[in-house]
DNA sequence: CGAGTGCATGGGG
DNA sequence: GCCCCATGCACTC
């Protein structure tokens, strides 16, 4: 800063009051009016600037006062007696200590000693050149972030004392707010800020500088920064009023170390180093919102970083997101984490200067997105972040969204097994303001200082994309290595402008293992994928994908049309005719290859395993073999020994129980035909193996059914397998779009179901029409395939295909139930069906849709469901005929298939375990669904297989 | 009878 | 085994 030229007109005051008991060295008013320099004690005009005040401006004092603030003696020589003077607890902690004569006294409770300590984690403060010496600082967190603005805004200027409690206490958390942390007697005009200058001034100046102290005692030093020892811990502090802070300190101080301190002790910025530090490190992190260098969005590392304090700051660092309370997270379960982006923060900022602390976040639940209009409140984030409520009835709290809109919850708890269960409620219309459903993420942040409370959102399709992409930043350097804060262009690599700088990424990093097993929240879990999961996911949906074949006994034969080959299979009568729906045609499914199991042998080389189809007993084989869909003990030629159904399986039935059931699987094989689940101890189809659940969609029924008929078992392997991995993403649109209950955990990002393993249309990397990748060449294959099959059977049928029935049973399919089962009067007629299947009804109209999508003959890889009619906006025309006519045709089929079959019918319905009570979804339902609502998080094929169900013209 | 309320239950971490 | 919390459920309005 540069100081205006010295005024020597009038400055004949002389700077009195050395010994003065008045605590005010500046006049209460922030805003100087009068050409008086600011500190009241003097008499002198003002001719220069002295510290930094919390309106962005600065003190003007007279020259004696600046030179006095510039030399860091302003506190001293304006009010030495007043209260407030601290030792610093490493080189001042005791008057006598050995290493500091005279002690490094700290006018802690003013303004103007702002920036010449550093509140410590443990109680207590250290002088700045201490605390700079052995760990990387932050702005003292006693005070607001407001301080840091530039400029502040008007309302806010001119702040007493009292206003400044009310306005910090006037939010909903006025519990919160501890503007005046030190000293019941300072006043707001003493909490000036000084300028950064100023604090190196003044830590330069500080007669102990740490290479003085002993290095053990340094060491020790460090540690009680670090973990507070061996002074009680700062929650032991907030909780048992002991902060080594005595007397009249320790109420004000309570209030705001409880969340302030903690939160923001090792978040730790040297404010304004110097100049020309912030500038680099300051300035570029600011959010543009944020006017003015805010140091607490800066941070800064020292080469000298304590190890104990490394991974705390590196993990600030190299987080892309915000941080959040260190102390306040670590009590809170990793799925609270805020994890705000910058734009989430912009927009709940707005436009206003106000900083943002996010406090925590929550994936809503069905109950939560449910009609009951109760928000269960992580019972910590309740505790920590809302006011203490002693009565069930609790308080009314006043929210604000991000729209500025406000809202009033009933923050209120239930005595629940000697504990509480916190609820919010009324939150129904603000809910359905946000069009929030469950799965989607409320978020609660905090605008300092007015102490408002914010609640954002986040839908649940960004959740799991900037999830990714976090992760991604995150796992990737996005941090320079000697800690200074990342002013790349990826806004996760700054700090953000709350200047949270969340430490969990580094953890993250360092622990996704463990994170995955452990740590990770169930509903974490659920939305959130690792980035190495999706690597691992897209090569093994790969690997699954160059499993997909011709039925088996079914050769394809090769036509040639218009120069392409294609492969025409021969017909495969499925089990389920719902399976047509998805492939819109009867015949022409391709199977997964036999589906193996990966584990790890006993010298810890990855092997697979395979069941046998006529024996069933389990043969071990390479990793890296591929088998047809129908395989048996005879084909066994990696192990002649086992090459023979007589000849017992290598695995005990305890090993193999422990094979089975775990679904530990690194890819997404399924497991088919009667394996046993160890959960519902039912026949089941394993599918997804990320799942790490059962899938009860094959019923032992349906099994027996499908063993009837070998021929058709294979066949229902790979049409199950496609089905039931549809099913996953009718599963959750199903979900999604009834509101009332979660996203199937199985139908999470981290699942590898089909639904889950690709990017959603149009946000992730997109398969050119040239790709020749497995997954896009089997598509193209097939969807071929199935477009000859389905031109050919339209000229065949067309003709044939009877006027008579067109149009009732059309518009039966179209409006009601396209359910050939209950028109058939097949046994198979579940009251969940009709339910199910006429929510399914909204299907066809958008797969007809899709089917009359551009790409005729030619696929889009990428193509989006619910987006085809957006891409052909023409493409309605003549559309709703051939509705009818695939309608028709769809029926007229199942019922033949059915009439010939009625032990299949029910085989058509999947039964999706959910919530205890089993629901019966036809793959149609689950064909709408995806059009809907889980298209976005469509994959390819699964777009294929919709957009090809339906005659293409 | 449906919506709202308060508590209980049980799975999962 | 404890705690959290999603959800069930009985009860009331």
């Amino acid at each position: 800063m540069s100081s205006s030229s010295s005024t020597t007109a009038t400055a004949t005051a002389t700077v009195t009051n050395n010994n003065s008991n008045n605590t005010s060295c500046c006049s209460s008013s922030s805003t100087v009016l009068s050409r008086k320099c600011f500190n009241s004690d003097c008499t002198d005009f003002k001719s220069r600037k002295g510290w930094r005040l919390r309106s962005g401006d600065f003190a003007e004092l007279c020259d004696r006062c600046a030179s006095a603030h510039e030399e860091g003696r302003f506190c001293e020589t304006f009010h030495l007696n007043a209260s407030g003077w601290r030792g610093c607890e490493s080189c001042g902690k005791h008057e006598s200590s050995q290493y500091n004569f005279p002690p490094q006294r700290i006018h802690c409770g003013c303004i103007v000693s702002l920036q010449a300590f550093t509140l410590l984690d443990a109680g207590g403060i250290a002088c700045m050149a201490c605390a700079r010496n052995f760990f990387v600082m932050t702005s003292n967190p006693a005070w607001p972030p407001l301080f840091y603005h530039s400029p502040f805004p008007e309302r806010l200027k001119d702040l007493s004392a009292k206003s400044w409690n009310q306005l910090a206490g006037s939010g909903p958390v006025p519990w919160r707010q501890a503007p005046s942390l030190f000293n019941s007697s300072a006043t707001q005009s003493e909490l000036q800020p000084r300028m950064p200058y100023e604090v190196d001034r003044l830590s330069a100046g500080e007669r102990f500088s740490a290479p003085s102290l002993e290095k053990r005692n340094l060491e020790d030093f460090s540690e009680r920064l670090i973990n507070g020892s061996p002074r009680n811990h700062l929650w032991d502090i907030v909780e048992n009023g002991n902060a080594g802070i005595t007397g009249d300190e320790q109420p004000q101080l309570l209030s705001s170390l409880r969340e302030d301190i903690s939160a923001q002790q090792f978040g730790i910025t040297i404010p304004y180093a110097s100049p020309s530090e912030s500038k680099g490190q300051i300035e570029g992190s600011v959010n543009p919102v944020q006017p003015a260098p805010l140091p607490l969005f800066a941070k800064r590392f020292h080469g000298t970083l304590h190890k104990g304090v490394d991974s705390s700051v590196d993990g600030q660092t190299r987080n892309g997101r915000p941080r959040i309370d260190a102390r306040g997270k670590s009590q809170l379960l990793p799925r609270y984490w805020p994890r705000f982006t910058d734009e989430e923060l912009q927009q709940i900022s707005g436009n206003s200067n106000s900083v943002i602390k996010p406090l925590f976040e929550k994936m809503l639940s069905a109950s939560d997105a449910g009609r009951i209009g109760r928000l269960v409140l992580p019972k910590k984030c309740a505790e920590a972040y809302f006011p203490p409520i002693s009565q069930p009835e609790g308080l009314p709290l006043r929210v604000q969204d991000s729209k500025g809109k406000e809202w009033i919850f009933q923050f209120r708890f239930w005595p629940n097994n000697n504990s509480r269960m916190y609820v919010l409620e009324g939150v129904t219309p603000c809910i359905q303001n946000m069009q929030l459903q469950a799965g989607d993420t409320v978020t609660f942040s905090r605008l300092e200082p007015e102490g408002k409370l914010v609640m954002g959102f986040r839908k649940a399709s960004l959740t799991s994309l900037s999830d990714q992409d976090n992760e991604t930043s995150q796992t990737g350097d996005g941090v320079s290595a000697n800690g200074d804060a990342d002013l790349g262009p990826s806004p996760w690599s700054k700090v953000d402008k709350s200047g949270y700088i969340a430490k969990e990424v580094l953890e993250a990093k360092s622990s996704i293992k463990k994170r995955k097993s452990s740590t990770l929240g169930s509903k974490s879990k659920r939305l959130r994928i690792e980035n190495e999961d999706m690597i691992e996911l897209k090569l093994t949906w790969e690997e699954a994908q160059g499993l997909l074949r011709p039925a088996p006994d079914h050769v394809p034969s090769i036509v040639v049309i218009e120069g392409f080959e294609f492969e025409e299979y021969e017909l495969v009568v499925p089990l389920d005719y719902s399976y047509s729906s998805l492939y819109g045609n009867l015949v022409d499914a391709p199977v997964l290859g036999k589906p193996t199991i990966f584990a790890m042998d006993d010298v810890g080389h990855k092997i697979q395993w395979v069941q046998c189809e006529d024996c069933l007993k389990w043969r071990k084989l390479p990793l890296n073999v591929l088998l047809p869909s129908k395989w048996t003990c005879s084909s066994n030629t990696w192990d002649s020994e086992r090459s023979s159904c007589s000849v017992a399986q290598e695995l005990t039935s305890e090993q193999l129980e422990n094979l089975l059931p775990s679904c530990n699987l690194d890819s997404i094989y399924v497991y088919l035909n009667g394996i046993s689940c160890s959960k519902c101890d039912d026949s089941q189809l394993f599918i997804c193996t990320r799942c790490h659940v059962c899938e009860s969609i094959v019923t032992s029924k349906r099994l027996k059914a499908a063993k009837k008929d070998i021929d058709n078992v294979e066949a229902l392997g790979g049409l199950d397998t496609l089905a039931n991995l549809a099913i996953l993403g009718e599963d959750e649109a199903l979900l999604a779009s009834s509101q009332a209950t979660t996203k199937h955990p199985r139908h999470r990002p981290g699942c590898s179901c089909i639904v889950c393993i690709q990017p959603p249309s149009g946000k992730g990397p997109k398969h050119k029409q040239t790709c020749t990748c497995n997954v896009c060449q089997t598509v193209k294959r097939r969807f071929k395939t199935l477009m000859m099959k389905r031109e050919k059977k339209q000229s065949e049928k067309e003709a044939e295909t009877t006027r008579k029935q067109q149009e009732s049973s059309a518009e039966k399919l179209l409006d009601d139930d396209p359910s050939p089962s209950s028109n058939a009067g097949s046994a198979s007629g579940s009251p969940n069906k009709k339910k199910a299947v006429s929510e399914g009804s909204d299907d066809d109209p958008n797969r007809m849709k899709s089917s009359a999508s551009p790409f005729k003959g030619q696929i889009d890889l990428n193509i989006k469901p619910e987006r085809e009619d957006e891409l052909s906006p023409g493409s309605d025309s003549g559309g709703t005929k051939r509705m009818l006519q695939g309608a028709s045709e769809r029926y007229l089929r199942m019922q033949r298939f059915l009439s010939s079959d009625g032990d299949s019918i029910p085989a058509s319905n999947h039964t999706v375990s959910r919530g205890g009570a089993d629901e019966k979804v036809s793959s149609a339902v689950i064909l709408g669904g995806s059009h809907q609502d889980a298209g976005e998080n469509h994959p390819s094929a699964f777009s294929l297989i919709a957009s090809a169900s339906t005659p293409a013209t």
